[in-house]
DNA sequence: GACTATTCGTCATGGCAGTTTACAAATTAG
DNA sequence: CTAATTTGTAAACTGCCATGACGAATAGTC
């Protein structure tokens, strides 16, 4: 029962799944799960045109996802063309939720969401977790993890699975941290730490906070670029409505991208990364700031107040993402770029030099950068949607729970 | 019947397409195909158990096939082991074909390859295209197509569809060459000049190349970056065994991807670009030498000479190539790169330094660079192979042709 | 050489999934 | 009030794959 919960795309043509009349069944209802839940409410009728199916067939799948309890009539709606109103379908708000947890340097985070896709249940706790070990951090979690758990499960919600967002380098196994530099962990493998009887994934946090995005986000495309920095400079390439994950899983290491290759050494190896022009500890030394604990906060509040030497640090990352990002979108060819994490709250200082870098670099119109509306919290909420989305993206596996 | 060809991805969730016993029998079919394809020869029963149906259903798909002309009996295998012998079967060396087309500054080239893979018909011409208008470039290879297809159906063959690999970028809707510099093309709608009746596709070579390499390429993996330089500097980005092509079709543009932020100005309105540095003219340039028709060939010889200028010319261009990459790398997380195209052939005084650089600037192990087998005649076999993957993919719609 | 074990291809049967067709129920338009 | 329209469901139908059994063809064994 602890299989990863988001596969990748099924391979297109080699060794693939066979297809039978089960498999069948079961993509139908997930097809009905999404409709339903991408339209808050909808009819039977509704449900087969939008998805191709006939009336009856899709009567059958919903009376059986009612009967699991994931689905729920809601009644007649209101009618507002002629012939017999349909009956309003919507997905349940009981029954299987999705755990997220968030794992950052300064704080621990958890929350509930349930198959609508309400936080329904959280829990955050300040905690120093620099170079502090893996086993405390996780029983800390785990200690946060139970008792949103517990808030779940008197709203009539059970836990479907548990994603936890972490600031590092993640392993394809989705269990496995291999490097968190602010944490300092070094291949630590989670999955022996956490809780088990839940199904448990470990991703990147700048991954989640993509696919928060993508999910949640106000018109947000199907292929897009999430740039997020934390501590390191993250990014989160996203492919038509998929994650690209890489080889090993660390695909869009944009803060080791070349920006100045004859430029200060970085600890990659490499000269002149994005890091050190844009990462925190390079903008905090540009500003004249020590590096602490709220930093972001710290240059917000001095950018805003008109600190001309934060602004000018700020303003000089802003021309290193520029560039970075430059090389991105043209190997990419993205949609948008959208600036999430603590990128978002420095959005105001960091755009104007950035947009003009890429835009003075970009042969035709240059790709258009968005702010995250999400912001910090993307992450914590992409990892409770990731279990909610493996629910409707599989109704039949937690089939035979209540 | 002029549909594109090659569809992306399904969506994962999306508007995604009715799964009804119809769809299934079509996808089944086809995994009938790619098993036999993939291996050359298989029974039956080695069908069933490699795609996972029974024996019996395999037989009643396989009937089909047979009836259909794509599949064909060889007879008995020779009994290895204990047992009945299987029937060996094999994809028809008849029927239908794949008509590849390729547009080169200097050449047009055309040839049929059937559904095995083997090419069955060619034809080449030199031809001075650059500069020339689309029209009676078209026009001539329309005749060379001609001719080839002509060949083909002497041969029991006849042209599924064609597929026509441009030296440029190509909207998405495959018809439209955007912008060819080398050919100085501008928004040319290829579908109105060429022979109707046929499905048509037109996409970059560098796109078709990395196919090739993916179909063709002796384990090349699913996830890869060809890297291939006719004129401007190419890449294509294969993830998951799919082409990347991005929002507009325009992914894969490397050429541009910033080296040195302060260097020359590019035509594209950056500056210190890769094509600033690697691309042809800059080789020529920084070699002392003219440019002119075959000027890969030239370099290649005088660096097998040993002259020293040349030399140095390709060392720095793979130094840039290096950072380039390093950048692309770190974004992508594939599991090689490939050098194709004419870079192929320049590798042996490019890959030093581009290796080199890419080592220094990677914290773990560097991502392998490789050297494509198929060199220069990868984009025309790809251009062609697509044509058959889609026949593969969906046996049904040549179903109704002999 | 006969016998057994094994594997292959096929046939008949059955279960399952969605479609087709028909119909009652519920609403709007006139 | 009647006609038109739309919804949801039930019954019959078609199509697809699974199951189980069988003959056919091979290798190994006595």
């Amino acid at each position: 029962m602890t299989a990863p919960l988001h596969e990748t795309r099924t391979p297109g043509a080699g060794r693939a799944l066979p297809d039978t009349q089960q498999g069948m069944r079961r993509r139908n209802l997930a097809r009905v799960m999404h409709a339903v839940s991408a339209e808050g409410s909808l009819s039977r009728a509704a449900v087969a045109s939008r998805i191709g199916l006939t009336r009856a067939a899709v009567s059958t799948l919903v009376d059986e996802l009612i009967r699991w309890g994931l689905l729920e009539e809601l009644g007649p709606e209101r009618p507002g063309r002629v012939g017999r109103p349909g009956s309003a379908l919507a997905v349940s708000g009981r029954g299987p939720a999705g755990i997220g947890a968030e794992i950052g340097v300064d704080h621990l985070a958890v929350c509930a969401v349930d198959l609508r896709g309400a936080v329904r249940a959280r829990a955050v706790r300040h905690s120093a977790n620099r170079g502090r070990a893996p086993e405390p951090v996780i029983e800390e979690l785990t200690g946060l993890i139970r008792r949103v758990a517990a808030d779940a499960e008197r709203e009539d919600l059970w836990p479907a699975g548990i994603a936890v967002a972490v600031p590092g380098l993640v392993a394809r196994d989705g269990r496995t941290v291999v490097r968190a530099p602010n944490l300092d962990w070094h291949d630590t493998d989670l999955g022996v730490l956490l809780p088990s009887g839940w199904p448990l994934t470990v991703d990147n946090e700048a991954n989640f906070g993509a696919l928060a995005e993508l999910w949640l986000g106000d018109g947000t495309p199907r292929d897009f670029l999430h740039v997020s920095a934390e501590i390191g400079i993250g990014a989160a390439v996203v492919v038509d409505g998929g994650l690209l994950r890489g080889t090993r899983g660390f695909a869009g290491e944009l803060g080791h991208i070349p920006v100045r290759p004859d430029g200060p050494a970085c600890p990659c190896g490499g000269r002149g990364c994005l890091e050190q022009y844009a990462g925190e500890e390079a903008v905090s030394r540009a500003a004249g700031l020590e590096p602490r604990e709220d930093l972001v906060g710290l240059l917000a509040e001095r950018a805003e107040d008109g600190d001309a030497d934060v602004r000018a640090a700020l303003r000089d990352a802003g021309t290193a993402l520029g560039i970075a990002l430059t090389g991105a979108v043209n190997l990419l060819d993205p949609e948008t770029v959208v600036l999430g994490g603590a990128l978002a709250g420095l959005s105001p200082w960091l755009l104007p030099s950035l947009e003009t870098e890429l835009a003075e670099r970009t042969a035709g119109p240059a790709c258009p950068v968005a702010v995250s509306t999400l912001g910090p919290q993307g992450p914590l909420l992409g990892a409770a949607h990731s279990v909610v989305r493996a629910v409707l993206d599989d109704p039949a596996v937690v089939a035979g729970r209540s």
